[in-house]
DNA sequence: AATGAATGAGTGTTCATTCAT
DNA sequence: TATGAATGAACACTCATTCAT
């Protein structure tokens, strides 16, 4: 309701978002911060005001561009679905966030930093297996009741969500024109009916 | 006279490995060529003897490291193999390469490059298209030849590819304690499994 | 419209009272206005509603803090104590004046400045000249009427003031425990039984 | 015998005179590394070869300019000296000491660090209590023998000293021309006359 | 009177690079 | 070849000071 705590929460939003992009671009060591200050248009000095250093800048960036609520906010009745249905949904769904322009910028910074600052790889780590989990889970539950015949569920459900990594790897790392031209909808499809039938006839 | 060169090839190759090291640990800006000469045995100035600078130590590494070599080096009657045994072999191959110490180093070093300096993702794509690519081929004679199912085999070999990718990451770079307990024969054998015959029941 | 001018002066006194208190604690250079501020519980700001400049708030502690007011307010009378009741009465008087946690802090403000800004110097030299100089003409007006020997009265009000020196530098500067274990009254009476009888056996 | 370490012992020694200097006359806070830099003709840069922060060159300078040396230099028989004798060649040994162009700079730059700077605190006060110890012992054993009469010997010994310390601060500090109009010898006779007879007439 | 966001000139420090030896 | 002292151009960060509100 005040007016001055909207225009600092702004500025702080500015800058975050000023420091993602040039941290994209550059990578958190190369980017100065004269850099995110320009991106932002103002000066260097006043990112102190809003942030203790750049590695508090690079925490605020994971606490306020994390995409891990999309995952939460699954509904939990998308577990009753037929994998198929289930599949092709969680796919399409993964492939949104993922390739999602804030997500492959969000990537782009702290895949570096994942690598070589210790202190993050746990970050990485659990961010995928929010999502491998899940998956785990769903095939678990109908391994269990039939729908789907008995196989390491840990190992699977790694093998669908890999897939989904490999072409997102390919596609907005690497920038490959070879894999960039197929839509969501077609890798889903591939995916699911691989992991689903398999590729031998039956 | 005839010994200068040998010599000379010694150091650079010596120099040419601490980089790697050091790279592959902290990243390439956050490495100093004092970390570098401290790994070689030497002092930093004497760098400067064998590169131009600490760019072309990086474009040294690409040219003297590449993986492409491994992949070139497999027997051409491979192509004849069923699948199970073909995609066995070549899982456990590309896990063998890919999990290699001296490659994971190169992937360290050389994917936040290709994330920030847009000229280098064409070498990153080169390289996955070459295995990539073989697989793709395998899959479209024995498409071919109703030993496999009419499949797209680009997004099919891509699948397969991306599944050994996904455990690299989550191995490799994330160094996620759940995903180093498979052995590669586990991990080769589940997706070998998965890719041929699906989770379905049949 | 009296009122202001009040509030004014209490705000400039609260001001003055926070700078001394942190210049004390870390130095002038160390101490920030944001230091001040968050002592005097306003911001930053605001100080340069009261004072021109940093320095100038430095100033501001000499012109409103000095100690020479406690050192004129001694009756006259004094002069007429014997040796022995004077003495011991202005070493008292000194060690209250001297350890007093205003004068203190005020010391640990200015001896750094002094001994940086020559400006400064006569300043400090005027403040100790008032106590010594009043101390000589009493040894004067006493070694002239035959109460105490012969002996040059400046030197011997300087040996005098300079033993309540060392132990202010000792208890109030280096915070010596060994030191700090006496009480004024057997200070006092040290420096005066020493300076009065000599520790030479009679 | 090696060219090189001496080069680089010259170089440090070079570094920390300028350091000594400079600090001296701005304050450890208010000196900068360019001013250290330009009044020992070097650039910036060049300080962090050789030490590893401004505080380290700090600490340097205590180490390497510590006048502690000369208090213990002093030959075991002088405590069979009379107390005339003893008390005059120490007043002037003191005195010689702790007016010395060096130890004046040194004062100049640690007084203000002792009093800002907790972890300092300690040094200043070791160095006093050397000189005192000393002396404190001396008066102890000829309190012991006869030759003087019962006083407190520690705080006799912090009186002699704290008159010294006055000379030095009004001399050296304060520089009051008042004071600098005498001799060693006069302030060393004058101090000796008083400690030991008094200023009462015998 | 009072705030605190914003500036800009510095500060200590780092490090790739050079070069005399 | 090899050294490591030396440089200089950055860099992250600090803070006195200003000023719109």
């Amino acid at each position: 309701m005040a007016r001055t705590p909207k225009v600092v929460e702004d500025r702080r939003e500015q800058i975050i978002d000023a420091a993602m992009h040039v941290f994209a671009q550059k990578g958190f060591s190369r980017a100065t911060n004269k850099d995110i200050a320009r991106e932002a248009g103002i000066t260097p000095g006043l990112i102190y005001h809003y942030f203790e250093s750049k590695e508090a800048l690079l925490k605020a960036i994971i606490e306020g561009r994390s995409p891990l609520r999309l995952i939460r906010t699954l509904p939990p009745q998308v577990m009753e679905l037929p994998p198929e249905t289930f599949l092709r949904f969680m796919a399409q769904q993964m492939l949104a966030i993922v390739e999602d322009e804030q997500f492959v910028q969000l990537l782009r910074v702290f895949l570096p930093e994942i690598l070589h600052n210790p202190a993050m790889s746990p970050l990485g780590a659990s961010v995928l297996q929010q999502g491998v989990g899940f998956l785990q889970s769903y095939f678990a539950s109908h391994v269990a009741n039939g729908t789907l015949r008995t196989v390491d569920t840990a190992l699977t459900a790694q093998i669908f969500a890999g897939s989904l990594i490999g072409f997102v790897l390919r596609r907005q790392i690497l920038r490959d024109p070879s894999v960039l031209q197929y839509t969501h909808e077609q890798i889903a499809n591939a995916i699911v009916d691989t992991t689903l039938k398999g590729v031998f006839p039956r």
